[in-house]
DNA sequence: TCGCTTGCCGAAACCGGTTTCGGAAAATAT
DNA sequence: ATATTTTCCGAAACCGGTTTCGGCAAGCGA
């Protein structure tokens, strides 16, 4: 009496692929490859159980669904929290284009954090063998990356944010930061600098690398011989920044533009600056890379190389579904151009004999 | 000979339930029980199939248990995208604090963004009907929230980062910041000031109602008449916070502090101090609200009340994990406190007439 | 010693889909 | 008209787990 079992009722009943098919004097086996497309159900069934199916609000179960095709229609990605780059400010952007992309195929996106190697290959590990996601994201790509080989191993998908060197067998998307590198002493040098200074990331990451050959590239499309006091490297935050700029400026002969590899290193060469009584812009010019919005807040504005993050993600999952789906993976690469924004931040050197027009001008 | 059919040999074969149990020689039953800790299995084998699960290197497929258990073990978040207020910054520490009490159950998080409510209705609802998750945690909460009745109807789990009005059968995390918009003012006053501005963000959530509150108690306290003009809302952006700190600027007795609910308005502040030539702290106090990371960076950096955003996640996930188990809702509520970090921006009034020792000892 | 729990495990059903297989009916070829 | 193919769908197995049910053996009390 008291103790009356209430029947569990959680609220209305799932409608379920066998309602379907009786309420269409069916078989369920029929109802499913109908509305998978199977080629050896006649046009007019398939209408029939796609319109039923609508009308009664049925969606299947994506895990009764796995247990026999083996897909979860989700992708992985796990993401470092160890390093405070400036990758952090775009990480909003980012998920919202991976979330864009997969929500499109009707996938979703499964997110996990990692503070070190090995809590990510743990966790790589665990969303594997659980089966949670088809397929991996992965950001921050090494030169020499033990992520490619193991899930290689593992005969898990991937696509890589970045490039790397061990291509065999690899998707990627990445943006060609040399060529912006390259652009930004082009720019330098055009605006009168001789002197161009370069402060990189952490030489781990292939677009380290990368972004360190388009450097040398501009200096000799320039003519400029590379001078490598001017060169720094382990730079992806403001205090580095602030410290690599410092160094630079106490050069006998310090550079007058320097590129950054990355923008808030670059916003650290505000401080720098400022504390060595050097103003931005007039006397030292800077171009960042990456596009964060405290570049535009800076005062003058920081002049960088935008990445457009929310497309990566697009990009990135969608050529990772095309691949989970049978795609051969050396044939889902791409690459992106990062977009010039000219701000306040490069202009011709102090000494470059020029006058006020030309900073209006330029 | 040539279409010679490779086995699919998918690697090395994954280790099922049933292969633990022919290496035991015991039934898949018996092993599923003993791994999940039933009372009818005696001690001695569930140490037996624990080891051999272990060495063998068993992990249960997560779809393959969801089918009969119904639970996928995974949290959902829908983000949006679409305002650019100042949490955009917390996403990776807020992501961080969620996955790791997530990871600690071994459970999962699907991740997906939104920019529109309409957007976020349709993402909640196809997560919902796929059983992509077993429950959400809502971001973002409304004074008068449309999600919470929603999620009732559908009788889906959820908790709410933020307090809401209707509290019946709703579990929730949230900081108090009326506590800390108490606490600021309070601050100001003790400092001397007389006239203390507030600038709100959008009345339509739920924290900035909280938040004025605050404001007004800490008035009160103080025993200073609320001055209608002093109050402005919806600043949420460093554009929007320049706007309203222009206005209380323009008035025929501005204030000599404000308080603002949100770091990024407060920033946006020192922009409208420059260009009508007061200096923060010195002739304008300032106090925000978030501790974004750009604070520590302005000049003179930004005192404010910090919030925890990993706490913040991991506390969410945990308690929703909690309730999802069976807990009830309206025992899963916990709030936090922000911690205060004086920095430069608030400073004796400078017309106090308390001298430069003043200074330094606050 | 007998009956009755209690402890412990196997057998089998079940979850909600997908996929294979085979066969009846219809269409086409002979 | 018969043989043969095609079209289309039903029956049933299957995916890899979980859970219910029942029964055997040991333990217990009388």
């Amino acid at each position: 009496m008291v103790d009356q079992e209430i029947p569990a009722s959680r609220g209305i009943e799932r409608v379920k692929i066998s309602d379907v098919a009786v309420a269409l004097s069916l078989t369920k086996s029929t109802v499913s490859r109908a509305l998978n497309g199977y080629p050896d159900i006649s046009k007019s069934t398939r209408l029939k159980v796609r319109n039923a199916a609508r009308r009664m609000g049925y969606v299947p179960l994506s895990h009764a669904q796995a247990i026999k095709t083996g897909r979860v229609r989700s992708l992985g990605i796990v993401w470092r929290v160890d390093s405070h780059d400036g990758h952090r400010a775009f990480l909003s952007d980012f998920l919202d284009g991976v979330s864009r992309a997969v929500s499109a195929e009707d996938w979703s996106l499964t997110v996990s954090t990692a503070d070190s190697d090995i809590a990510e290959r743990t966790t790589l590990s665990r969303l594997l063998k659980e089966r949670k996601v088809d397929g991996f994201i992965l950001p921050r790509t090494l030169a020499d990356d033990p992520r490619v080989e193991w899930l290689r191993k593992e005969e898990a998908p991937f696509i890589l944010y970045g490039r790397v060197a061990s291509e065999r067998n690899c998707s990627w998307f990445d943006f060609r930061g040399e060529d912006a590198m390259r652009k930004a002493v082009a720019r330098l040098a055009e605006l009168g600098h001789k002197r161009i200074g370069f402060v990189n990331g952490d030489l781990r990451f292939n677009y380290a690398l990368l972004r360190r050959d388009g450097y040398f590239r501009g200096l000799a499309d320039a003519g400029i011989d590379p001078d490598p006091d001017l060169v720094l490297d382990g730079a992806m935050t403001r205090e580095s920044g602030e410290t690599a700029t410092r160094k630079l400026l106490e050069l006998e002969s310090p550079p007058t533009g320097i590129v950054f590899a990355q923008d808030m290193a670059a916003l650290g060469a505000y401080r720098a600056a400022e504390d060595s009584g050097v103003s931005i812009g007039r006397e030292l010019s800077v171009i960042g890379y990456d596009g964060v919005p405290e570049g535009a807040w800076a005062s003058p504005k920081l002049s960088t190389f935008a990445v457009d993050s929310r497309w990566a993600g697009q990009r990135l999952a969608a050529l990772l579904i095309d691949q989970i789906r049978g795609g051969n993976p050396e044939d889902l690469r791409e690459t992106g151009e990062a977009r010039f924004l000219s701000r306040g931040s490069d202009r011709p050197p102090a000494t470059s004999g020029r006058n006020l027009a030309d900073f209006i001008n330029l």
